[in-house]
DNA sequence: AAAAAATGCTAAATCGATTTAGCGATATTT
DNA sequence: AAATATCGCTAAATCGATTTAGCATTTTTT
């Protein structure tokens, strides 16, 4: 309930000018060649009235804010977004940064709104899941000198960094497990997407069925807003194509859907139809059969999202690093050996 | 890339005193007797040069930062606490707000710490899920004026708004729809928590099984780190007590943990045992068999606590608010007549 | 017609920090 | 001993807004 402490009472306080404070504590007092008594002094007293200094005042003189800006598709609808964001929250705080976050709902017009809406807002950094058709915003911010890390997904038209998964190896791995438990005719469900990882992991797919001179299935689903339609349009799918054994989703919720999908279609898993999802949560690892996953490594991606944004942020680094991490196949009941 | 532009430079190519843009851009041309004329104009010309105001020197300048704080549990562990997230999130927005997050983990010592960082640090509002021990923190913060939401649970000690679930209510509704439908040895497994949320569950809990002079089963989970001890300890838990037929699950994360417990007894769902969770979730919808849950109207709840959070900012609203909303019982394939 | 009130606008102080330029005292060099 | 350098610190400008007090005019009242 006392009054807001501010340099200026600090200063008053120890008989010194405002200046002198301010040097210390921000480490200049070497430097600046303030000496080591009247350091030791400021320093005990701030602590001692636990003064902080006023961000406000701070952000206008130096026109930096210490807030970062975390821009998902939507935090409550990936668990993969909500748990990087909970990664790198603790680190953020430790460095004195604080995190807002903002969903797109994968629309670029939401996306561009945001953008314009925290411009010139003073944001010091941006961690993005661009939807496509954002590189031009995405390049004034760059071009501005605001550093942005791009996650889950690439702008390939940009020199931006990123952090991003081997889509492609990590799904072609999985075809390959597939291919070799016996399955043959098998299904690959995607979004109607050019994003970079949704095409990573298409490409993933083609490549294990044409290695093998197997027939590619490929359903991309519309974007709608129902899970109902998706889930229709995947049943749909599936009853138009019975010679299916074996069916990959290609991102969790669409594997929520297939799984409602072949439910639906009364169909036994992995019996009639073997089953791998990207992306894992509980719904796969507790299911009756428990489904074989890709796992993206959410830690591991978490610390370097941070550790570029830190680095661009703390030490200017303005390189442009594009990192590659490797995802891992869990295999579980749901793609076991065909008729085992 | 065109440099910022301050008010000062609106009102120097306009010809007039950045009093004048102020007054106007704040809505006071009113009541502060500027023409029709200059209001319109400066407006106008704002829009075209597409000015926005730098937050840093509103916030130096009015003490508000227009940020405000959502501190709740683990936003990657709770879907709820996303669900919030996502749903306060635009409105917030729409009200020139921005929301910064941060998890406590449900632990009162990184609670204290989270406020202590923020505090002094101009947030204008905190919506909070507190773990038990912050009062004083909390208490503290209204005594300077600054909004505070609790949400998901209550701190009784203190006059404090808050947004909750008619936590008793509803168990008792699920409690009385397992016994109506035959089971008589009802387990409850909770947290060893006095957390107002938990405590009105198992009161609802005690509540139907005293009134049918049913025998209570409570058990109290300890606070383990790794999932897994709190899996074994309810394996040891339904094993030790074998006459159990059904079993309310606290929460959902602790209805996961009993789902896993339970496969791992080999019963089955509901011949062998009934299942009711709280909370709603994809893996409860879509487990076979389905899961009867309690499931909170998440949309409903956020709605209410930004409108506070909002009204107490915006219209100095001071009154406590105490929002007790209903839950809903979705009866699903686990709790299935007994011996159907 | 003089006094009072209303109109339309602005000068300047202020919020709390950072940072540039520089002042007086002591120490070192020549 | 005078000139120069170093030391230890500070005055004042600045960031970009809000807000109080008030100054000319014009209009209305008496």
């Amino acid at each position: 309930m006392t009054k807001k402490l501010s340099i200026r009472d600090i200063g008053r306080e120890l008989g010194i000018s405002i200046t002198t404070v301010s040097f210390i504590l921000n480490g200049k007092a070497k430097e600046k060649r303030i000496s080591a008594a009247l350091t030791e002094k400021v320093l005990k007293f701030v602590e001692e009235v636990n003064f902080k200094p006023n961000m406000m005042a701070q952000g206008l003189r130096t026109g930096k804010s210490k807030i970062i800006c975390l821009m998902v598709e939507d935090i409550s609808n990936n668990l993969l977004f909500a748990q990087v964001a909970r990664l790198i929250e603790e680190e953020a705080h430790n460095k004195g940064y604080r995190i807002i976050y903002c969903s797109t709902g994968n629309k670029k017009e939401k996306a561009l709104e945001l953008i314009r809406l925290f411009r010139d807002r003073s944001i010091d950094g941006y961690i993005i899941t661009p939807p496509e058709g954002i590189e031009n915003e995405v390049q004034s911010l760059i071009n501005e000198g605001i550093p942005v890390v791009l996650i889950d997904r690439n702008l390939p038209k940009l020199k931006c960094s990123h952090v991003v998964i081997e889509n492609l190896n990590s799904t072609h791995e999985a075809i390959n497990h597939l291919i070799s438990n016996g399955f043959k005719n098998i299904a690959f469900v995607t979004l109607d997407s050019d994003q970079t990882q949704m095409a990573d992991r298409l490409a993933g797919y083609e490549k294990a069925v044409s290695e093998h001179g197997l027939k590619s299935y490929v359903k991309k689903l519309g974007f709608h807003e129902s899970p109902d339609l998706n889930i229709n349009e995947i049943v749909s799918f599936l009853d138009e194509n019975r010679d299916i054994d074996a069916v990959f989703f290609s991102t969790n919720y669409i594997g929520v859907w297939g799984l409602q999908a072949i439910k639906i279609l009364n169909l036994l898993i992995p019996k009639d139809i073997a089953v791998i999802s990207f992306d894992d949560q509980d719904l796969f690892k507790f299911y009756s059969p428990s489904i074989t996953v890709v796992a993206q490594p959410v830690p591991h991606i978490s610390n370097h999202i941070i550790k570029l944004m830190l680095n661009a942020l703390e030490e200017k680094d303005t390189t442009v690093h594009e990192i590659v991490l490797p995802a891992k196949l869990i295999v579980r009941e749901s793609s076991a050996l065909k008729n085992a």
